[in-house]
RNA sequence: GGGACGUUAGCUCAGCUGGUAGAGCAGCGGACUUUUAAUCCGUUGGUCGCGGGUUCGAUUCCCGCACGUCCCA
């Protein structure tokens, strides 16, 4: 990244460095802890924003504000500062007759980018500004590094995620997704507070890495001798909570694959799972699009919103169509051909896929439809009936079984959430795992291993069940209309660089 | 993993067919008592991502590497 090796030896931080060892001199502490700050930014503008000067002069009383000094501008003996707190910015007025010698004297020492406190009375300027006319500025902490220039801000993306702090400092909008973030999860957890979810925490290292198909990362325990894996979902565990007879369990917290990263992907991710017992993937379907709603209702007022360019409307009912329904109808191939394997093969071959001649059935049909179909699917679509194959913790469909009752939720050709009704019939599930176990042999690493513990767990009796999984980034992504999964991530991960 | 593009002052960016680098902002000095990208005058600041090659000479052309962005897998 530019810059940062030689920011020892630049002028700027010399200088910066030469002005502090100053201020010390003069006895001024650099970094005071005793500062009681009464206000913020935007309390004092919806408060006395709408008055008159006249009706301001009348208020006595002093106000006070601390913050970062985004910039100074200085007219002699008179000058205004900008003070950027949490919530915004005010500005100050600094006078020379207003203060004492001894502040006036530590504000010429100021720089842009120090941490500093004002008190005094509120007032407007003649062009209206609501302003603290200081009659006292301290300095709470000093800035050695200086901050990227005022108008066009910091827009190089690297610096941006590695310096978070930076693009925190200087790009309000950035402030702004965080804030959605934080309030969207809020409401996922009073929504499903209202209906009764429990919320609980599961492990985030475990003996074996189950509950969905991925590469997991590994770690070693010393104490216990043991290697353990960072979980890739929390699924097995929740599933132990449910036959435990919590019924109704959600978990909001971090899923680690070991994956490339793209715009969509981050290798760390926030997912939340749910399980009810006594409901199907049906109920589910309903319960999201009741969950999506809320939060925009909540968000904008309504149930449109632009994503990237593109009208999202969550008015429901959404679209509900099963995988086959889904390729015929981007297609245009006949319903028999999905059918019958061979034919399958040689179908998606003629789309330019690469398939595997033994490849089952069910596989051809998810390269088909991830490759071909996945992208169309742009208002929100349930996509339902996923084969077998590909879903080793499913249940049945009961007309049939070489599908299960699942489904994943797609918005703007991206997968949001992957559900089902779960399978708790022990046998079928050790078959299941059998299934996996002979993938895995074949060389897929990301096939589900053998889980006797989880098995033997079920064979306790899980109640019907159905559960679901909600990529919080991705919807967090979609909600503040943000291009990469890196926006919606405070710390995105990076290459590690050379120092 | 493959492709395209990018990396020049603290920040945002110019820099043409190769001749040892410019602007704005920030900084520093000065003027200024209501500005808000303040203004005006003056001025400092660069291992042109890193390493090779071609050349009398490379920020510029070629190769490799690093990091990043986007697209594809």
């Amino acid at each position: 990244m530019r810059g940062i090796c030689q920011m020892e030896e630049s002028e700027l931080i010399r200088k910066r460095k030469e002005k502090i060892a100053g201020i010390r001199a003069a006895g001024i502490d650099l970094y005071p802890n005793d500062a009681r700050v009464k206000n913020t930014s935007t309390e004092l503008k919806s408060r006395f924003g709408n008055m008159e000067q006249e009706s301001l002069t009348q208020i006595q009383e002093t106000f006070s504000l601390a913050g970062r000094l985004m910039a100074i501008r200085n007219f002699g003996k008179a000058s205004f500062v900008s003070i950027q707190d949490r919530k915004g910015r005010l500005q100050a007025f600094i006078h020379k007759g207003l203060i004492t010698e001894p502040h006036y004297a530590l504000f010429k020492r100021l720089d842009v980018g120090d941490i500093v406190y004002v008190s005094g009375r509120i007032f407007k300027t003649k062009t209206g500004e609501l302003t603290i006319e200081a009659q006292e500025i301290r300095l709470l902490a000093k800035s050695v590094h200086p901050l990227p220039e005022k108008w066009h801000g910091l827009t190089d993306v690297e610096t941006r995620y590695r310096q978070r702090h930076l693009d925190l400092i200087m790009n309000p909008d950035v402030k702004e997704v965080f804030y959605m973030r934080s309030r969207i999860i809020k409401l996922i957890r009073d929504f499903m507070e209202e209906r009764d979810f429990l919320e609980v925490e599961t492990p985030m290292m475990q003996a074996q890495a189950g509950g969905a198909t991925a590469k997991p990362f590994k770690t070693y325990h010393n104490a216990l001798g043991m290697e353990l894996y960072m979980r890739i979902a929390p699924e097995l565990y929740l599933k132990r909570l449910v036959t435990g007879g919590l019924e109704r369990v959600y978990e909001i917290n971090r899923n680690f694959r070991n994956e490339g990263i793209s715009t969509f992907h981050n290798p760390e991710f926030t997912m939340m799972e749910f399980y009810m017992a006594y409901a199907t993937y049906e109920d589910l379907m309903d319960l999201t699009e009741e969950l999506f709603i809320f939060i925009a209702r909540n968000l904008f007022g309504v149930l449109q919103f632009t994503y990237q360019g593109t009208e999202i409307d969550l008015t429901a009912p959404w679209l509900r169509i099963t995988v086959k329904e889904a390729i015929i109808q981007y297609m245009d191939v006949a319903p028999g051909v999905l059918d019958d394997q061979s034919q399958a093969v040689a179908f998606s071959r003629q789309l330019g896929l690469e398939v595997d001649e033994k490849e089952a059935l069910g596989k051809i049909l998810m390269i088909i439809f991830e490759e071909k179909v996945e992208k169309n699917l742009i208002q929100p679509t349930f996509v339902t009936q996923y084969p077998v194959e590909v879903s080793p913790l499913s249940r049945r469909n009961a007309l049939n079984p070489n599908f299960t009752d699942r489904f994943e939720l797609y918005i703007c050709g991206k997968e949001i959430a992957n559900a089902f009704s779960e399978l708790n019939d022990p046998d079928d599930q050790r078959g299941r795992f059998l299934m996996q176990l002979r993938e895995r042999e074949a060389g897929n690493e990301e096939a589900h291993q053998m889980d006797e513990d989880y098995i033997r767990t079920l064979e306790y009796a899980m109640p019907p069940t159905a559960g679901e999984g909600i990529g919080i980034d991705r919807l967090v992504m979609l909600f503040t209309d943000s291009a990469s999964i890196r926006d919606v991530i405070l710390f995105p991960q990076l290459r590690a660089r050379d120092e």
